[in-house]
DNA sequence: TACTAGCAATTTGTATACAAAAAATCAATG
DNA sequence: CATTGATTTTTTGTATACAAATTGCTAGTA
């Protein structure tokens, strides 16, 4: 699960911009491993739809604008329908799980310095808590499977890179409003805010696709 | 891919049932390989959710009646979705393609005869294509990604066993009415139908899961 | 008989070697 | 100079060997 891990956080964080073609060989020298558990994690990776198969090696995956839409639209729908089911189902543990995700982003958010990478992390896995809770609330473990699948990809794009505090404010209060609904067992009305919210997401990642390609130039200039 | 479509399809005819403990060797002495490619076809399985890690070997998973219905809903979601979107995508091409499929359809039941196995995998099949056709007309490919994941699992209940001609004929006419819905672009409609045929064939796996569990006593019992 | 220590057997994890396939290079010829 | 064919190199696919871990078994002791 290690050389798994360690090849989708470097996808995530960017080590291997798309298009960079990845050879077994190349990645056992990185990992200081032998081919054979590197061909596990690629595989398992190719499983995820993260990286593609090369006529030689595989290439981290490039997505275009119309992948990123229909990805937010996939994820809207499941994670739309998570948090109505979560309405109906919800417990008082799941409540508690919620807030407490919650409380932790309003934190993050509050310690949340632009320029500090480390703190803007913070928020980005803070705020996956809380998405988590409500998937695991609405008490289906199959869409919690696929919702993880779909949750990575548009991290690919670190679109948290343009943060910034009047959204992180906004998205905390919406936060709140899907947490109520799903507290008042108003199912039509949680499932709504998540969509909308997630649409939100989408905008975010869709205006800023010039600034991350821009960016992306930027880094490789610096290398 | 091909130690793993043969895995799989041994799954799905009920090979090996849920439960049984499966070693690498045992695959791999069965398949006469070395067990190199056997570990990356139950690596993949794995990332299907079709087998699980045991403390040794793997086995297949055993899905409750709870996981049915979470799957039967995730489909319902998904598949729903899909039909909606094709209603508003679908190209000419794709509409002769789901036209096609569901004349083939109509041809499999008419030649259906229960007691040959034969022709009712031959529905079964033909069944899918038109439900990949429809989620094709939908132009998500992220969709079809993953309702690819969830179709195999009712699967391997094999609750076709358990098919009659007025079922069938029925299962048609929805078919018939998907399309139309699609043909006119009315995407509520597409929606709502689809819809309502998963569900059918959800309720028909659940009500036959006592059938179910003794065919597979007495497969038992002759082997 | 019941319990435990230690040994044997099974099974997975990792490394490595070699075969096969595909691509790149290079040379020869028109 | 271009094109083609052969050779070399790169890279993956498969087999196998061995290490590590885990289970089960057996024998010995109380």
């Amino acid at each position: 699960m290690n050389v798994y891990n360690y090849i989708k956080d470097a996808i995530v964080l960017g080590k291997y911009e798309p298009g960079m073609r990845l050879t077994e060989e190349h990645l056992a020298n990185e990992l200081k491993m032998s081919r054979t558990p590197i061909r596990e994690a690629i595989k398992k990776l190719q499983a995820d739809g993260l990286i593609v198969p090369l006529k030689r090696g595989v290439s981290v995956r490039s997505f275009t604008k119309e992948d990123i839409r229909q990805i937010y639209d996939l994820r809207t729908l499941l994670e739309g329908y998570a948090a109505s089911q979560a309405a109906i189902h919800r417990t008082d543990e799941d409540l508690e799980k919620m807030a407490e995700a919650n409380k932790l982003y309003e934190q993050a958010i509050n310690e949340c310095v632009q320029a500090d990478i480390h703190s803007v992390k913070k928020v980005v896995e803070v705020n996956q808590q809380f998405h988590e809770a409500v998937v695991m609330a609405s008490g289906n473990q199959h869409i919690h499977f696929h919702i993880s699948k779909v949750v990575v990809v548009p991290l690919i794009f670190r679109s948290f890179y343009w943060y910034d505090r009047g959204m992180l404010e906004r998205s905390l209060e919406v936060h709140r409003i899907i947490l109520k609904a799903i507290e008042n067992q108003e199912s039509e009305r949680a499932r709504i805010a998540m969509h909308e919210h997630i649409y939100e997401g989408r905008d975010h990642v869709l205006t800023h696709l010039e600034d991350i390609k821009n960016h992306h130039l930027i880094k490789e200039d610096v290398h």
